[in-house]
Formats: structure tokens, sequence, C-alpha cells
DNA sequence: AACTCTATCTGAATCGATTCAAGCTCGTTT
DNA sequence: AAACGAGCTTGAATCGATTCAGATAGAGTT
């Protein structure tokens, strides 16, 4: 019943070869050849059978996108960056969301090998090492997404977190803010440590003086910022910072949902609030998040395209690429 | 270079025949065979070659799920649901998110017939009929998530959005609203008429008098949800509806956030708000959302649980499977 | 006319897992 | 002792696209 290239064949009056070369290599094929080929593909409504064309020619349209945090919206815009380029090279995404389980991750790491993607692309969770050790140990060409890793032996793609966290805290100062707080944890995930010491760099540089305190929280969601702007809130008012840096967007939209009192958001007029991603939820916030956007569906085509690049050529030289970040202002930090 | 299961029949001391058996039915295997086989295979890291299996024996092991609206994180979570079904039969998820655009929506309906996915899974937007013609004539077992539709021919998983339309305005007149506007559309989009008829006959049936007014977007976002706030407070004070029933949570969210008076949020006091889907964001807004929740990875779940069995029974009869939704009390109906 | 090239085509061999008809062993039955 | 059958194992054939050595035709050269 399926349509082999045998059908299409016949129809055409060739031989299998010269499908395969019309399919493959068109530019070696008489014109003529090409025509009659196409014609018949169409009339039989032929599609080329991806197994066995991955079994005799051992090439892979497949690409396996592993994201530790399914959560994050970020990532999601990530995904269909990675999605863009690959179904530009023909390629498919296997997208497998671990949420951070390493039972879910060996599963899929097992379904992966045998589907022998091309690449594998990770967006990590917190400490990665030791996943990157399984990773590594599969033998396939594989790209960290969001995570600078100079020293992992991977390439990766991502952004300055470190300028990122500069930027933030230099609006804050502008805005004529100096009790700033950095809300962000744990302190195991790079992104936290760079931001962080980004937000340093830009109060220690200030002309003027600025006091940068840290406020712990134990995962960048949603409820962790809850949590943290209730306990800043239980402080009595003349400790309160005047402004806030969220570690990341979800956090940022928790404080900001913690931060009212007396029936009266105190964002932005009492405590101005900064975030990080720029994911599609912080514009849409009550009070319009103002953050610190990573080009996100840019950070998703490149790391594709790396990818593909690696397993053509599985002798280059892993390599690092960052991407500035954006300040993008709105209510959360105006007024 | 890469290990074959005849190499493992070697290194086991068996013939092909009897690794590939221990591998598929393993019962029928001696016990002392199935030791020596699953040792070599641990031994040489052997990984089954999916590719091969596939064209041999017309298997597949991925099920392809195309979502045309990527950008809310409700199908976000249908999509984790979905996985967790797949994984545990073995099976890996190709993902597609077209943005409703058709000629994304040609090239994944290609990439996955060339993959020979065994299944399809569409997470629809607005009228898809077009679409559901061109992939029923795939001949891939399809089945719909997120909308019912017995007229298609094809299964469906959904959730009754007129049941879940009648709580959200049943809960709105309990708590003493009145005039209440339903915004959404557009509607052509099945969740959008269903769940204004819900509204329309809890707003009937009520023992009360209730007005029930439309207020028509252009689609369910964010965007469009902060065009029609804006819209609505335009009117003179007297004229405001003084409850809304948002077709999704986006457009809820939308509204939220123009529904600022004088610095001052009208929700819940002057306007009480409720969305649709319980999306993560909706407890996370500034203030938090009411919602109708969907079982959003039950229905994943559920929809994967189907399309194989369709896909193993290809003379299976379509079924329509509904869930009921579950109102969610939050702030912004509250006080 | 013989020869060389180029452009194009052909079809058998191949990739690796599965399948299945045939074969083997050994205990049981007659 | 022969016949039988249960339980396992074997290995060649197979799936469909690709590859590549060899074939063929036609143009150009001497």
């Amino acid at each position: 019943m399926p349509i082999s290239i045998r059908d299409v064949a016949v129809r055409a009056g060739v031989s299998v070869g010269t499908v395969s070369n019309v399919l493959n290599r068109p530019d070696e094929v008489s014109s003529d050849s090409v025509e009659r080929v196409t014609q018949a593909i169409e009339e039989l409504g032929y599609v080329r059978n991806d197994a066995a064309r991955k079994l005799r020619a051992g090439v892979s349209t497949t690409v396996g996108f592993v994201v530790l945090d399914g959560q994050n919206p970020f990532y999601n815009d990530v995904v269909r960056g990675a999605e863009d380029e690959a179904s530009s090279h023909g390629i498919a995404i296997l997208y497998g969301n671990t949420d951070d389980d390493p039972s879910r991750e060996k599963v899929y790491l097992d379904l992966f090998r045998e589907q022998q993607v091309r690449g594998l692309l990770i967006a990590p969770y917190g400490d990665v090492m030791t996943q990157l050790r399984r990773f590594r140990a599969s033998g396939i060409a594989t790209v960290l997404v969001d995570r600078f890793s100079a020293d992992s032996g991977f390439s990766s793609v991502s952004v300055d977190s470190v300028a990122g966290g500069r930027l933030a805290v230099e609006h804050l100062i502008e805005g004529g803010r100096r009790r700033i707080a950095f809300v962000g944890g744990p302190f195991d995930m790079r992104q936290v440590t760079d931001r962080l010491a980004g937000a340093r760099a830009a109060a220690e540089n200030a002309a003027v003086h600025v006091e940068l305190e840290v406020v712990p929280t134990a995962a960048m969601t949603v409820e962790e910022g809850v949590a943290a702007g209730a306990r800043l809130l239980t402080r009595p008012r003349r400790e309160w910072p005047d402004a806030l840096f969220a570690a990341n967007d979800l956090l940022a939209l928790g404080l900001l949902q913690s931060l009212v009192s007396g029936g009266r958001l105190l964002v932005p007029d009492e405590i101005a609030l900064i975030g990080f991603d720029d994911n599609p939820f912080a514009a849409a916030a009550a009070v319009p998040l103002s953050s610190i956007r990573q080009p996100s569906r840019m950070i998703g085509r490149t790391a594709l395209r790396i990818v593909l690049e690696e397993a053509a050529d599985p002798e280059s030289i892993p390599r690092q690429t960052v991407f500035p970040p954006e300040l993008i202002v709105r209510s959360s930090t105006g007024g």
C-alpha cells in the first residue's frame, strides 16, 4: 500500500537510482528526468521513508531539545527559535521536558539515542554538570542553551548575564533608587550569580552611594517570588528597599503580587521592580514589568545552527556564543 | 564503530534472532539467553537502532504534536501530560508550533509523514476545518486536543466549555454581580462560542435579573485583553459592567492590566474578573485570577493514549472525551 | 573512423532489526 | 525403541532509500 521509491521509478520510467538522485542531487540529473520524477512523486503522493534513509545514509533528520524547566515560558520562545531554524533544514525537533527529574532525563536520553538524533540542545536548570557528563557520554553533539559554560567542553549560546545585571541596576540608580535588593537563588545557578555580579558592579561603580542587599530564594518560581515579597513587607516600613531586581521574571511576577499594602500596589511609587528574561508575561503584568530582554528566538536559532555544524564536523572546537542583553523599560520602574 | 545487534549476538554467543527475541519477546527465550544477552548489551553499551526497527517492523516510536498557538502556556501543560504518557510507552514527541501559519503547518505535516509518526495530536486555533482536511489526507491517526468536535470524524479530548462558562457566570452572580460582560472572540473559535453559551445559560437561569453583554475581541491574546479593557474604561463610569468573564486567561490578564483607574486597581472591588484555563500565570497575577480550570495534563495524557489506540486499530470509531471543568476562586472575584 | 570525455543512467549491494520457516534437544508417551 | 511435541534457537529474507561501480550515449577531437 505505501508508495516507495520503486513505484515512483516505474511511474517515471527511470531507475530507483535516478529517483534518489533527483531527491538528493538534482543538479546531477537531466532536467528531463527531474521533471518526470517530480511529476510522478506528485501524482503518487510519495513521501520519502525517513527510516530507510536514516538507516542507509546514516543521516538523521531530528534534533533533541531537552528543557529542564518547562514551566518557564522563556524557554518556549527559545524552542520556537530552534524550530524555525530546524524546519528550514528539514529537521524536526524531538521535545523533552524533564522538570529537573533525573529519571525522566535518562528516559529521554535513551529515546533520543535510539532515534539517533543529529544533535542535542539542553536548556539547563541549576547545576547541570552531572547531567552534562551523562550527555557527553552519549557521544551526540550537544549545545548548552542559555548558559555560558566555557569549562564544560560544550558549546553554548547564552546572554551576557553580568552585563544584564549591570543594566538593570544602572537603570534603577538612574531612576533615583538607592536601596536596592537583589532577589534570587539558588546560588548554584550560574544565571543567578552572574546577574548578581553585574548588579554589584553597577552599585559599586555608581557615582552615588547605593546599598545593595541580597534576598535569597530557593528557586526561580512565582511562588518563591511571592514568599520573598511577603518577607520583605514584614519589615518596618523604613527598612524597605526602594527597588527590587529579580533574577528572573517569574520571581518578579511573584514579588509584584506580594507588593500590595493597604489595597495599594507599592510598585512603582514606593518600590521599583525589574525582572530578567522579558518573558511574554512581563509586559502583561498588572503593572507592566521592566525587564532585561534576552533574544530568546535568536538564542534558539543559533543553538540549532551550531549543533548542526558540530554534528557535521565532530572535530570542531566548542565555542561560546554570547548575546548582549537589552533593557526594556516599562511602568514597574517608572514614575 | 556503532554497535549493532550482530555484535551483541557474537558477544553473547547466540544468533541475531535470539537477541531480537530477547529485546521484543523475552518470555519466549530461555532465561539463560536473556541473561547473557542482557549482559552483552550492558557491556557493549548497545542501543537499538530505531531506524532499522521502524523500517522492518513498521512500528513507529514517535508521535507528532502540532500546537497551533504556542504562546499559550496552557498548551505547555497539555504537552507535558502527553509527554508523560508517551515516555511510559517508549515514545518520543515531535513538537511543532505553527503559530497559526499554514505554511509552517505544511512543513510539519511533511516532516511528520517522513518520520512516519505513529499518530498526530493537534491543539487548534480558530477554525481548524481546513487544517483537519489536510491532516485527514495524511492517513495518520489524529486526535484533536482541547476542542470538542463530534462532526469532524476525529477523536477529541476536551473540556465541557459550556459547563465552564456556566460555572464562571454562576460564580459571578453568587458574588452579587448583575451586569456581566463576556469578553472574547473571534466567534469562529468553538471554545469562545461554547463558553459564551454557558454564560448565557447561567444568566438566563439565574434567580435574579442579570444583564449579559458581549465584548468581542479579535483574538485570545493579552494584547487584545488590554485593548478591550481600555475600551470599556472609556465609557461613563455608570455604564461599566460590574464583572467580566474573559474567554481565556490571556485575555483576563490583559484586562486586569487595563483595569486601573486613578492609580487604583478596579479589580475586584469595582469589577470582578474571571478567566478560563487556569494557566500558571493566572495564580501569579498581581490580583490572583479566578479561573475555570481545565485538567491540562490529563487532557494531554488522554489524547496520547487515544491516538495510540487508534493507531493500533484503524477501524476504531472516533470518540469524544470530555472532562468537567473546575471553578478556581481567587481574589479577582473576591471581596 | 577511432578515440576521449562528459553527462547521465542503471541496478545490485548495503544499512540493522525483525520475522519466520526450519532445525535441534530432550523429555514423555506408546 | 520409535514417535511425538514442547521449548528454544538459527539464519536467510526482508523493509526502502542510498551508493557507487559500471554501462551507455552523444559531443568533441585528432
